[in-house]
DNA sequence: AAGATTTGACCTGG
DNA sequence: CCAGGTCAAATCTT
């Protein structure tokens, strides 16, 4: 039993500043870009706008979102999405109950190819433990029910479920619900991923690695491309900023008016595992999506591309630590500058998910 | 031994 | 009452 509100509170604000922060510093940042600033003006002017555009977005969002929270005193302010007005008069006795109905939600769509393992959970950089599993009314596959593992030492209440999808196996859908608040940075080859994806990690780490020291593009290419489908973003219709995985602890609070929206995000994982990015373990949050409201219906439709701008020296300070300077250390992304442009092609190669 | 998973029981909201 | 979500004892793994 534990009583979150006043702490979980705390932390979203803190969590907020920080975001805010980093997202002025990206500005800063953006305002000053070096390398690319003479000779690509012409060409990635537009883009480097559109990244001004997004920082501002990310910052008003942030804005909005500390002055709901500080709008109101009590944990319960954070029930400011649409459906706590049906809520409201819900008696407010338990707590727990109470607290599912704030925490933010979000659902990723992964595809699977047959023949390798899934372990780690679909590593999505996040360590989790099982809780529970059960099977579902009309749904074939049961589903899994997973806590971050630092729910008893940090109190962090980020929860996910995993359901493989009925009408194709390779698919699943992975709901988080509420966000990181531990604080755990681990480090490459330290991860608690799945032991027997360790051996995995390792070599995709490898991979990673040298992705980053030979061409940021080679990264690209293994990140292939994803693609985000929402679904219930009823108070939110511009994208905004994309990290699948936990790459950034300090953005990852959905505004305070997207509470209880969700997006979905599909992705194909080609030879490539998520898993590289268990170096950013239990940051404060997963990722932040956003996106036009588009109707979620089969597989992977409503594609809705996400823009990303990182710049060499930008993106590793966002999508990283917020507690230190540990970015090398983590996952030290080279995006190149210029477009990011995501599609679904991971490919998982997972088989014994739920075994 | 400690931590993770499994699994049936229990709890809660609709 | 039922489906979904969580708990916790038993079991498994490292």
């Amino acid at each position: 039993m534990e009583n979150l509100g006043e702490w979980e509170r705390k932390n979203l604000q803190n969590e907020l500043l920080k975001g805010k922060e980093f997202a002025r510093q990206l500005r800063v940042h953006l305002n000053v870009r070096p390398s690319t600033s003479s000779m690509a003006a012409a060409s990635s002017s537009s883009s480097y706008d559109g990244g001004e555009l997004l920082v501002q977005k990310i910052l008003s969002s942030y804005e909005k979102a500390l002055s709901l929270l500080s709008s109101t005193k009590s944990p319960s302010s954070l029930n400011a999405s649409p459906r706590s007005e049906d809520s409201d008069h819900i008696a407010q006795t338990n707590a727990a109950s109470r607290k599912r109905n704030i925490l933010p939600t979000w659902t990723l769509k992964f595809q699977v190819t047959p023949g390798m393992a899934l372990e780690g959970s679909l590593d999505d950089g996040f360590s989790w433990r099982k809780y529970g599993q059960k099977g579902i009314f009309g749904a074939k596959h049961p589903r899994g029910y997973y806590r971050c593992t630092h729910r008893n030492l940090q109190g962090c209440v980020a929860t996910k479920q995993v359901q493989r999808s009925d009408d194709d196996p390779t698919i699943f859908k992975i709901t988080y619900r509420g966000n990181h608040t531990c604080s755990q940075v681990s480090n490459l080859g330290t991860t608690p991923a799945a032991p027997e994806f360790q051996q995995q990690n390792r070599r995709i780490d490898q991979n990673l690695v040298q992705s980053q020291q030979t061409s940021p593009d080679a990264l690209l290419n293994s990140w292939a491309s994803l693609r985000i489908i929402t679904e219930n973003l009823d108070t939110v219709h511009e994208p905004i900023l994309f990290s699948p995985f936990s790459y950034d602890p300090t953005s990852s609070y959905e505004a305070a008016d997207r509470i209880e929206s969700t997006s979905t995000v599909d992705m194909n994982f080609t030879e490539f595992s998520p898993s590289f990015l268990s170096t950013t373990r239990c940051g404060s949050g997963v990722s932040y999506f956003s996106g036009s409201s588009s109707e979620m219906s089969e597989g992977f439709i409503g594609n809705q591309k996400l823009e990303l701008q990182p710049n060499k020296s930008e993106l590793p300070e966002i999508f990283s630590s917020p507690t230190s300077g540990v970015n090398s250390q983590t996952l030290g992304l080279d995006f190149p500058s210029g477009e990011l442009e995501m599609e679904p092609s991971f490919t998982f190669d997972n088989t014994t998910f739920f075994s």
